[in-house]
RNA sequence: UCCGCAGUAGCUCAGCGGUAGAGCAGUUCCCUGUUAAGGAAUUGGUCGUAGGUUCGAUCCCUACCUGCGGAG
């Protein structure tokens, strides 16, 4: 069995937007869908039931970088694949995996490293981007060049080298169903002619990519065929944004990442602009977003598949999701809060008061990572479907309006 | 009863003749393809009580109170 895309149903409302099957040798994913990060072959403080049973993920995503540096991409290809390897399955049934390239280490472990440099940024941040200088390559981590990348690695500092090619090969190790091409993820804050350089840069190691997937031919880890996703940069500028969706249109892929940065304000804009020009058939990722209303702004925009570090991260520092905007478990105000995590019954974080996950945080108790984190990956998931639900029957933009409505009332 | 030691922020403790600091706790904030169970900000004190010395006492002196240890 291979890899195909269906759509099930346009929307009616909005040009873009669509609700979909990704078909996969590991089974189907319901699109529009929030992706469970799973760096390192883990989700965080969640065992692979947590995630299968209790929030309902469909998918795990993995790190090409962090896995080949532990405990090695060819450890994992002796398990048969991450998904093996960390039992992602459902009732002994395999689940959808996919692996990110190692591209964006580049922008996290290189420019932004020590900056406090986040890949959203407000346009004023961008506007004053002449005080941020130039790292010292002492401090960073990552060197890039027009063949790859070479970077220290943050388990023990040993020196080691990407390009292309290895991005490749290591995720044919790791087996993932959905990988993504080795790409280039700039700094918001770096300057318009460096992101264009960075542009051409991804078309030209996506060319690359393409070639060694075909050249490497079904995953060495479970003899399947694996999806390449190719991905689109260009930073919060619209010309780029478009050549670079031009560039990729252009190159068989099995579906599109978009990556990179984006002011908070135009993410939506950012998003619209390459998904008029990318194929229709074929599935498009939004790589490392997702707050909610961000979510929301993509699927109207056409994306398919989202995945984000941020739930499971706020989540074990305390921070949930709640339909009435987010809440901070470490406020006194919880302390004899006795009303449940979730209000649907049906929710797993349902059985729990509010009141005792901000004990367990307190405490400083596993527990309350545990809990916080099943419950903001279920609030996401949940979204995502009930997205495709109002996307089906034509009722999207009232289910946008109310939700962010409803989210935005009571802070921020 | 005597001797010694100690009383400084909620807790554990620094400090010093020029009207006080830290860590933790507390109170908040931040996190978007995870170098993250991470990071940041910030509120708290008539320095045990009462006198005295001094230009000036949390610091020196006296008494008292409280706690701990020792002697009896």
């Amino acid at each position: 069995m291979s890899f195909s895309f269906d759509i099930e149903k346009k929307s009616t409302e909005v040009n873009l937007a669509r609700a979909g099957v990704i078909h996969t040798p590991h089974g189907d994913i319901q699109t529009p869908a929030f992706i469970t990060v799973g760096t390192k072959a883990t989700v965080k403080s969640l065992t692979p039931e947590d995630v299968s049973k209790y929030v309902g993920s469909q998918a795990v995503l993995a790190n090409t970088y962090h896995l080949y540096l532990q405990p090695g991409d060819e450890i994992v290809s002796k398990h048969g694949g991450f998904a093996k390897m960390m039992n992602w399955q459902k009732d002994n049934k395999p689940l959808p995996t996919f692996t990110d390239s190692g591209g964006f280490q580049v922008f996290s472990l290189g420019q932004a490293l020590g900056h406090g440099v986040s890949k959203i940024a407000t346009s004023e941040e961008i506007s004053k981007r002449e005080t941020i200088e130039e790292t010292s390559n002492h401090e960073k981590l990552a060197h890039i060049d027009d063949d790859g990348v070479t970077f220290n690695s943050v388990v023990d500092g040993s020196k080691h080298r990407f390009t292309p090619e290895i991005s490749m090969q290591i995720q044919h190790n790791l087996g993932a169903d959905i990988f993504f091409a080795f790409d280039e993820c700039t700094s918001p804050l770096a300057p318009k002619d460096y992101q264009r350089k960075a542009i051409s840069r991804t078309y030209e190691w996506a060319k690359r990519s393409l070639a060694e997937h075909k050249k490497l031919g079904v995953s060495k880890a479970t003899g399947e065929v694996q999806a390449l996703f190719g991905i689109v940069q260009g930073g919060a500028y619209e010309d780029l944004r478009k050549e670079s969706a031009h560039h990729m249109a252009e190159l068989d892929f099995d579906g599109y990442g978009i990556g990179g940065s984006f002011t908070k304000e135009d993410m939506g804009n950012a998003v619209r602009w390459v998904n008029e020009i990318l194929p229709e058939n074929k599935p498009r990722h939004l790589l490392g977003i997702g707050e909610p209303i961000d979510i929301l702004l993509g699927i109207e925009n056409g994306i398919d598949t989202f995945d984000c570090v941020s739930p499971t991260r706020i989540a074990r520092n305390g921070a949930i999701y709640t339909y009435d905007g987010r809440i901070n478990l470490h406020n006194a105000k919880f302390r004899e809060d006795m009303s449940p995590l979730s209000d649907d019954a049906s929710w797993y974080t349902h059985k729990y008061t509010k009141s005792y996950v901000a004990h367990l945080f307190k405490a400083d108790e596993m527990l309350a990572s545990t809990l916080a984190s099943i419950h903001n990956l279920k609030f996401l998931t949940t979204l995502c479907e009930d997205a495709r639900k109002h996307i089906i029957s034509g009722t999207f933009l009232k289910f946008k309006e109310d939700f962010i409505k409803r989210y935005y009332k009571t802070g921020e």
